[in-house]
RNA sequence: CGGGGCGUGGCGCAGUCUGGUAGCGCACUCGGUUUGGGUCCGAGAGGUCCCCGGUUCGAAUCCGGGCGCCCCGACCA
């Protein structure tokens, strides 16, 4: 039963006004999704339909490398969090029940799934393992966004694998990859698969799936075979001249410039002939030291790089810590600088040309010029900055895209099992850890990167493999009229073809029916009407493009027209 | 966590500065009209003006407190 006359599809046309991003417009517009709270959304009818697609897609694929469905809880107790030492993250939600014990909502489902692994697996002969579920997360997200892309509360399919050894590991992993290359390939969107950061999840290796839009949140680099997070991408960095270095650095009066524009600009230099002094704070425990980072004035530090450089986290130091040892803020460099100051050095400065570099003089209103690094002072050299266009990979140019994160896959090794206790027996009889991976895709991402990447003024352009229906069919005519009837008729037959069609029997003029077809962007619109009609043919527009396609027979066997639909069908993005 | 903005029928907004019985467009209901790109005419229904407190004869409007939502940045397991 879709007739639209009975049907919650409540369009609207004009989208709610402090919503910024296509999909967040469009979705809403369209009566696919409803808001009830700051990162809380319904999925109503239309959009579940759309979700229930995606998730499909998901389940078929992941049934086809060998993964097993189960479901597990969202309310969890917090006992196995504070286990794996998560209870602390501040994204979790966390409550007490009527008894005052302590419970979370899970935001992902590593816990749960080991805990059960840990007392159900004994032996080698149980592993390997791939099980998965598609169930809701709970996040307490700092900022929820762009409608239904970055939520509070979502569903994710997440599966997880269980492995004697990290080559066990390896090989799931790569199950894995062929699995969500075919999703992603599925479901019509524009994609890449990404190296990625291992994050705080821990772990030996990571890959992410982005979908290239407008409203992304990641950016990412790509050359040739090349893809990569900006978060952990590497180049080599365009060309810079600098000027011949004197014997030693000399002096030069800067007064009040602080910034490396100000200062390259005085000087009459690039920006890139300048070192960017950023002095960082890594706690360790009790301890902590201050580490200068060095990368070249019109490079940006990358933290994630620079935490996998350090070994550890660090912070930003603050203007007191820089005052205390190193000298005035906006001044400090890295020339004469006290004893157990480590200084890390970009690659991009050390591998670049020889010459010499401006840098702070560690003293008020004052520049270096002349700095040679290795001569006039000692470092320790990393890759710690953000390649930047311009950048080379092999010769090749790279470029930047902008894009959302829809799936990511994770080597976690023995993270989890180790806390939780997940061991087996081998041949031999030893206790050994299962080595795990874990692997999550977002069906709600799918949906909203959709819209994004193939909407229109118009409206919505699903694929067809994400399409709410495939043939959204708009009837003309008053009640009881030719055109009624004969659309009636196709109705019926459509669906005793097996044909998913929306129909729109509402008595609303053509304009407002085109309008909200071409919003709610089914891949094929038929129209009855009598202009068409006449000559006993059902009109065809195509919704990408919204292309008028060579109209269908009407009064021919209903076998010819199905066919005669689904060949179109199979052309269709 | 820092910055900015907003809360008035389902949606989009005006009214707030300068206090005086709450309005517009769309959508909705009824009657008619129209039927190939959001038709037109008429009659209606629908609102704790985010909440609490204060000032005042009188508060959507002024004052105090709270809550909620959006955007930018930080963050994002």
């Amino acid at each position: 039963m879709t007739r639209l006359s009975q049907y919650l599809l409540p369009t609207e046309k004009e989208a709610p006004a402090d919503a910024e991003a296509i999909s967040h417009k469009l979705m809403v517009r369209a009566g696919l999704i409803r808001q009830i709270g700051a990162g809380i959304w319904t999925w109503l009818p239309a959009g579940w339909r759309v979700h229930q697609r995606a998730a499909a897609i998901i389940r078929e694929e992941l049934d086809a490398i060998g993964g097993q469905e189960m479901l597990m809880p969202v309310l969890q107790p917090a006992e196995v969090w504070r286990r794996t030492g998560r209870y602390g993250i501040d994204e979790l939600f966390k409550l007490q029940d009527r008894k005052g014990a302590d419970l979370v909502l899970a935001m992902t489902h590593e816990e749960a799934v080991t805990t059960h692994v840990a007392q159900v697996v004994r032996s080698y002969r149980d592993l390997p393992l791939i099980l998965y579920h598609l169930q809701v997360k709970e996040r307490d997200e700092p900022r929820p966004r762009a409608g239904v892309l970055r939520t509070r509360e979502f569903i994710m399919k997440d599966s997880y694998t269980f492995d004697r050894d990290a080559a066990g590991l390896e090989e799931r992993y790569e199950l894995h990859v062929g699995a969500y290359d075919r999703i992603m390939q599925r479901t019509g969107l524009r994609w890449y698969r990404v190296e990625s950061d291992v994050g705080m999840m821990g772990g030996s290796g990571a890959h992410e799936y982005m979908a290239p839009c407008a409203a992304g949140e990641n950016d990412v680099v790509l050359s040739g075979d090349y893809a990569a997070n900006i978060e952990v991408a590497s180049a080599e960095p365009a060309a810079v001249t600098l000027p011949e270095a004197p014997e030693a650095p000399e002096a030069v009066s800067t007064p009040s410039l602080t910034t490396v524009r100000d200062v390259a600009a005085a000087l009459g230099l690039s920006e890139g002939a300048l070192l960017k002094a950023y002095p960082v704070i890594v706690e360790a425990g009790e301890e902590s030291h201050m580490v200068l980072v060095l990368v070249r004035g019109d490079h940006q530090v990358n933290e994630v790089k620079l935490a996998l450089a350090l070994g550890a986290q660090s912070r930003p130091a603050r203007a007191e810590e820089i005052e205390a040892q190193l000298g005035p803020p906006g001044f400090i460099g890295p020339v004469a600088v006290p004893e157990g100051i480590e200084i890390l050095l970009d690659h991009a400065v050390a591998s670049g040309p020889h010459g010499g570099y401006v840098t702070g003089a560690g003293r008020t209103d004052e520049h270096l010029r002349g700095v040679v690094p290795g001569r006039d002072f000692s470092f320790r050299e990393a890759d710690v900055r953000t390649v930047a266009a311009g950048d080379t990979i092999g010769g090749a140019p790279i470029t930047i895209e902008r894009a959302i994160e829809i799936g990511n896959i994770f080597k976690l090794g023995t993270r989890y099992s180790e806390p939780l206790g997940a061991k087996y027996l081998d041949e031999q009889g030893r206790e050994q850890l299962i080595w795990m991976g874990s692997y999550g895709i977002g069906p709600a991402r799918i949906t909203a990167a959709a819209v994004e990447q193939f909407a229109d003024e118009q409206g919505i352009s699903w694929p067809r493999s994400l399409s709410p229906w495939g043939v959204h069919l708009v009837t003309l005519g008053k009640p009881g009229s030719p055109e009624r009837e004969a659309a009636e008729r196709l109705y019926e037959t459509l669906l005793g073809g097996g044909v998913e069609v929306l129909y729109d029997d509402r008595e609303l003029g053509p304009g407002e029916k085109f309008a909200d077809a071409e919003l709610l962007g089914c891949p094929l619109r038929l129209t009855v009407g009598r202009r068409s009609l006449e000559s006993g043919e059902v009109e065809v527009q195509v919704r990408r493009g919204r292309e008028q396609a060579p109209p269908l027979p009407l009064a021919a066997e209903p076998q010819e027209l199905l066919a005669a639909l689904d060949e179109l069908w199979q052309g269709l993005p």
